[in-house]
DNA sequence: ACCTGAACACCGTTCAAGT
DNA sequence: ACCTGAACACCGTTCAAGT
């Protein structure tokens, strides 16, 4: 058995498990689903199991936004960075990344709506949110840049693209298909350099 | 028995009585005392008592806000604007009401700043004390209109005046004589058409 | 090392029953 | 009309005890 798929293998859990657990939540329930009981009750496993893994409530909220910061900003941006295959490919490849992976256990844009609302009600989350956004703005307006626009017409590309994507993800029952489509449309139309 | 003091009277309570207990709640613990059941403990009585006056703890929350908005905006402004002594003596009035009534029920520099934390992380309580904000702000700057200043400048004192207003309340270990003196100062200040 | 199970001290909400 | 008291279904946290 070369691939270890999800074989039930052991029982014996990280505390990386409790935070999957909590994205889970996050992302079925919204923020204030992230609770102990049930976070535990949905892994079948005691919420006593818990706390050998984390001090307390708080401590697993700050872990998954840590988590969070990585997976949506800096490792996307490291994979598309990776494929170095020029601007329009990389840009295609990041909104596949971003339309993509609804299953995905950290991200996709169940749990971003959920993040985006859970920094709505906190103020320490908007914060965070507020300069992953920023990063993600800066990589997108620098595709765009390498793509021939200039500095201030890369930056106003880069809104336009990162705006969509956020607001064609919640429209409400927009399949992941179609906005990828409808994001693909939107880019070939900012790449091309009329108007 | 002209006036019905407080002698310990009935037992029975009102919706206002709980409303009371709130913000005593508020003003002691900060956003997060608003608990049915700590409430209850503080009032002698049984938190099955509040569900005979409310459906539920948001619909206290809301009435509580209904309530600050009322007291701390236009029933401040309508006590001060009733005096009608002319402009100086009003932003004195003013003043007092403002730095004073430690004990009050519903206001005071402490529900004040318990208010203003609950703002920071509730959305739509910052949107009520933007509004009321806005609303202090106008009324404090139609006096210094009043006192003679030309419209920018009055908005400009009246900031200078409101802002000081919070800010003093707000150091550490700020007595209300002081900061009542220090603001009687700065009124002078504003008022003295120099500079 | 990792987890269970029970315990503790809280919650909000409902509701029959009392006055 | 207003309240009690108990019940229910939750919480977070701790901790001895198990494997």
């Amino acid at each position: 058995m070369p691939y270890g798929f999800s074989m039930t293998k052991k029982n014996t859990l990280k505390a990386e498990d409790w935070i999957r657990g909590a994205f889970r939540a996050l992302g079925a329930g919204g923020p204030q689903a992230i609770r102990v009981e049930a976070i535990a009750r949905n892994m079948k496993v005691s919420k006593g199991s818990f706390y050998w893994h984390f001090r307390d409530l708080g401590t697993l909220k700050v872990a998954m936004l840590e988590h969070w910061v990585d997976i949506a900003t800096f490792e996307t941006i490291a994979k598309v960075a990776q494929k170095g295959e020029g601007a329009y490919a990389q840009l295609l490849s990041l909104i596949a990344l971003a339309t993509g992976d609804q299953s995905a256990d950290y991200g996709g844009p169940r749990v971003e709506a959920a993040i985006r609302e859970w920094a709505r009600t906190e103020k320490s989350v908007a914060q965070i949110v507020e300069e992953v956004e920023a990063a993600r703005l800066d990589f997108v307006a620098s595709l765009f840049l390498k793509a021939g626009a200039d500095g201030e017409a890369s930056r106003q590309k880069a809104r336009l693209l990162y705006g969509a994507m956020i607001g064609l993800e919640q429209l409400p029952g927009s399949e992941p298909e179609q906005v990828r489509r409808d994001l693909g449309r939107l880019l070939e139309r900012l790449l091309d350099n009329r108007a």
